[in-house]
RNA sequence: GGGCGAUUAGCUCAAUUGGCUAGAGCACCUCGCUUACACCGAGGGGGUUUGAGGUUCGAGUCCUUAAUCGCCCA
């Protein structure tokens, strides 16, 4: 044996295992047709991120359920790799320049490229350094980012395909646009933040009357682009301004009062300016009404031309301006304060301004269809079950995607315009005669290569070769997505229109929505409310095995994790009591071992291996259970208790004193709890893989070449699980609680032994009888007998249970007040509880309508009641 | 405004198709002799299952309704 330290370093250990398990490429994979597979692609994180306690929870599921079925005997290939991030990594990049005090224009396009490839190659990637430090067991071999070569021709052609098929499209659209970014970004990169604002009542005098509209704005800086006034159909107030005409102030344009059911009464005035060019709901109402967009804001957030005198000026400005002179010609009713909802930029954190734009659409409906029918048919299914809901009412009402983005670092569009005819050129090569053509600046979101990943990953190439694939054949379509609800529509719902539309097979089978992580007062864990925790600053605290053992353990499928640092306890010490039960054993062994006491080969099980040996069964067989459902939870749960109640507690504790009383079959006996000990760790690799490979090195010399991640996990003995062992072991246990509860409330002082009497009913007597030796030991008792009946019962603390009286010898010790006080207790429980069942019992209903299994049971417990409060009557 | 989910011990969560005196872990209290572990061991206290109705022989579980909280969509 090798030697057992004292304490786990878990800082050697880590690094050392990382080590090990890269440079013999255990988790590199290949296709095996002898064995059956099981694939998972990452979802690829951002090539500017660092490792949160979402990615870790995330990647700790992936790795648990790579390392469980690498263990149960398949070939498992996890997929690494990287987006490139457009947005973010040009923000860093621009962080850069700006420090130098330049901006990207000042580069060009070709220099700023290369700059932003050079920032990757620097400083990108810090989390799939981190994923090693996790432990994460992928396929290195198999890492892609977005933008290498091969996925960028996928997107190429995927773009090309759905032009020609007419599903892609160029418009003029209301888009989000981030005037810091100076980008489109679609609507799932936006967020939106209460904010404290105005709400601006001005004057829209009705021709050249007298009369006039009141309407409420947050924006009056927008009027410019106005080209109508909306009153709600059904708000009498207006009905006398149907058809007639209202003035815009400054301008002098006159423009309809229109009815829309867009209108909220209750708003405001109930009238509405409508500016089709900044404001996506009255794109729409203009749309309805054939109204004029006029633009009034220009890409960097001023005022254009349409705005006259106010022109150049930034919008925010221009707002107070413009609300002075309005006051200035009494065309300003009052101003109030308003609090609601406005857009951010999730990337740049600018205020996001809804803007009328040509950019690149694909038409969704089409490619949704085969979607929704997929999850319908249950051939994917979503954990928690309840994102199908979700996921139906997205995909069912679902808007066309903006793919445009005013970007560089990305795959721009294969798109050429004709310099002299304007004719559309669109292939996956740049024309031959280049010159004559210019391409299209913009680059696609990087989402529409992410949609691609499932397939791309694995050399998929969109042609016949596909049919050649070995590595997609075996591998596609992947088992697991794991992935955090905030982007079912991102990633979950595009992957499977690409796979669908491009494989005709799904690209995962289980989507395993993860839970969302929230400090302990339950707020989301940001960087904004500085109430995050380090995930690598606590793995280097607590260890990597004991920050992924506790976030398992409290994250429950489909609810949220209420994560402090505190809690971390959990996992650090179930990871020391594990290495302290293993070095314990280790030890024992070695004494006995080095005893000469000649062994017995005959060996007869008794009810302590049959329990344990069901005890782990079933123990084993409900972690499979649950990493099948995807109750991660409660597979670690399970394991918990399996390991520290009834093998460290009973087990281990049973076992000490059976080493003892059969020095004989001594050695059989250690060995057989060390190899249960083997067992557990493999259950538990997957979860905490550092110190389990550790302490499976240590328990047997010559594996130095090998790991435990690729040891088979044991097989589930159904037939070992044996309800009459578990249920008369639970006898003993109740046994000895009763025992060590007197001692105790009796303040019996720990070091003194005393004497036991149990009366059991007829055909108990046999486990008192077989674990004598045990129950004395485990109880520090001097003498435990079994007797027909008792004298003297003042001399005595006693005990009902089922089965057995118990009594506890204290002579001149009994505390009687206080014995009276808890029987008087238990026969009242007991009485509420026998009535009840008797009032059951004599229930017709009851009787005629339940289950005979119900019945039976309820009478057994009736009965059962009834004798021990017999005893316990006569006992007071 | 529409939809989804939650509400069980001080805290975080369990509780098969409705059928244990509603269970764990943490926290708390008492004690701690021993062949690993004080990051430990033994024992204990703690609940009108958010409120109100209903269905049922029987409701934490099903239905209606109210309240509070969270998320998504507008």
């Amino acid at each position: 044996m090798s030697e057992f330290p004292k304490n786990y370093d878990y800082t050697t250990s880590e690094l050392f295992w990382q080590k090990f398990w890269e440079e013999n490429k255990i988790y590199e994979s290949h296709p095996n047709p002898d064995k059956p597979k099981y694939s998972i692609v990452i979802p690829p994180p951002n090539v500017t991120g660092i490792l949160h306690f979402g990615h870790m929870l995330n990647n700790t599921i992936q790795d648990i359920y790579c390392r469980w079925k690498r263990m149960q005997g398949y070939e498992v290939c996890w997929v690494p790799g990287m987006d490139h991030a457009s947005i973010s990594t040009e923000m860093m990049v621009d962080k850069q320049l700006r420090k130098e005090g330049k901006s990207k224009f000042d580069l060009g396009r070709q220099e700023f490229i290369k700059l932003a490839w050079k920032w990757k190659e620097e400083n990108g990637g810090i989390i799939l350094k981190q994923l090693r430090k996790l432990g994460a067991s992928l396929d290195w071999s198999k890492e892609r980012f977005t933008l290498d070569e091969g996925l960028s021709l996928n997107v190429r052609k995927v773009f090309v395909d759905l032009y020609k098929k007419g599903l892609i499209y160029r418009g003029n659209r209301i888009v989000n646009w981030d005037p810091v970014a100076q980008t489109a970004v679609s609507d799932d990169e936006i967020f939106y933040e209460e904010r404290n604002d105005k709400l601006y009542f001005i004057k829209y005098m009705v021709g050249d009357s007298d009369d006039f509209i009141t309407v409420a704005t947050t924006r009056p800086e927008t009027m410019f682009g106005d080209t109508a006034v909306a009153v709600n159909p059904n708000d009498k107030r207006y009905s006398d301004f149907k058809n007639r005409k209202v003035r815009l102030p400054f301008v002098n344009k006159l423009i309809p009062v229109i009815e829309d059911d867009y209108v909220d009464i209750e708003f405001g005035t109930g009238a509405l300016k409508i500016t089709p060019a900044h404001d996506i709901n009255d794109f729409e109402v203009g749309q309805r009404h054939n109204l004029e967009a006029i633009s009034v804001i220009t890409k960097d957030s001023k005022l254009n031309e349409n705005a006259g005198e106010f022109k150049g000026l930034e919008i925010f400005d221009a707002r107070k301006k413009i609300v002075a002179k309005l006051e200035e010609l009494d065309l300003l009713v009052k101003v109030e304060d308003l609090t609601h909802n406005i857009a951010i930029s999730d990337k740049s954190k600018a205020v996001i301004e809804p803007f009328l734009s040509e950019q690149w659409f694909v038409k969704m409906k089409k490619l949704a269809e085969p979607a929704i029918e997929v999850v319908k048919e249950g051939k994917i299914k979503f954990y928690p079950e309840r994102y199908e809901k979700v996921y139906y009412h997205w995909m069912n009402n679902i808007r066309d995607w903006c793919i445009s983005r005013q970007l560089w670092f990305g795959h721009q569009i294969p798109i050429w315009y004709h310099k002299q005819t304007g004719e559309i050129y669109c292939e996956v090569e740049p024309p031959t005669d280049i010159e004559n053509w210019i391409q299209d600046e913009d680059i696609l979101d990087t989402w529409f290569s992410s949609w691609l990943w499932p397939l791309s990953v694995f050399g998929w190439q969109n042609d016949e070769s596909d049919g050649n694939n070995e590595y997609l054949k075996y591998y596609y379509p992947t088992d697991l997505l794991s992935t955090g609800p905030d982007i079912i529509f991102l990633w979950v719902a595009r992957m499977i229109m690409a796979g669908l539309e491009y494989r005709k097979e799904i690209p995962f089978r289980d989507v395993y929505f993860h839970s969302i992580l929230r400090d302990g007062k339950g707020q989301k864990m940001s960087k904004t409310l500085g109430n995050y925790s380090d995930a690598i600053e606590l793995m280097d605290k607590y260890g990597t095995d004991a920050l992924r053992f506790t976030i398992v353990y409290l994250a429950p499928l489909g609810n949220d994790v209420l994560f402090d640092e505190d809690k971390t306890k959990i996992g650090r010490n179930f990871v020391t009591k594990l290495w302290n039960a293993g070095r314990f054993l280790m030890m024992m062994k070695e004494k006995i071992v080095s005893s000469d006491v000649k062994q017995n080969e005959n060996y007869e099980e008794d009810l302590i291996d049959r329990w344990i040996e069901s005890r782990f069964n079933s123990a084993l067989a409900e972690a499979d259970k649950f990493l099948r459902s995807y109750r991660l939870n409660d597979y670690t749960k399970t394991i918990y208790n399996f390991v520290w109640s009834d093998f460290c507690d009973w087990y281990i504790e049973l076992i000490k004193i059976k080493t003892v009383e059969n020095p004989g079959q001594a050695v059989m006996i250690i060995n057989d709890a060390i190899s249960y000990y083997e067992s557990i760790l493999k259950i538990l690799h997957p979860v905490i893989p550092y110190v389990t490979e550790e302490l499976w090195h240590i328990l047997e010399d010559g594996r130095s070449q090998k790991s435990i991640s690729v040891e088979l996990i044991s097989e589930i003995k159904h037939e070992s699980i044996d309800e009459n062992s578990e249920s008369s072991f639970e006898k003993v246990k109740e046994i000895v609680a009763a025992i060590r509860n007197l001692r105790l409330q009796n303040n019996i002082p720990a070091a003194l032994k005393s004497d036991v009497f149990i009366i059991p009913v007829k055909g108990s007597e046999k486990t008192v009888n077989e674990f004598n030796s045990y129950i004395k030991k485990l109880c520090n008792l001097e003498k435990l007998e079994i007797v027909s009946s008792i004298e003297g019962k003042n001399n005595y603390a006693s005990s009902v249970i089922n089965n057995y009286e118990i009594y506890l010898s204290l002579e001149g010790m009994l505390n009687v007040e206080l014995q009276k006080e808890k029987m008087n207790k238990e026969i009242d429980n007991l009485k509420k509880y026998l009535s009840g069942l008797d009032k059951k019992l004599s229930n017709e209903n009851f009787l005629n309508k339940a289950s005979a299994v119900i019945i039976d049971s309820e009478k057994k417990k009736q009965t059962e009641a009834r004798e021990k409060l017999d005893k316990l009557t006569k006992l007071i």
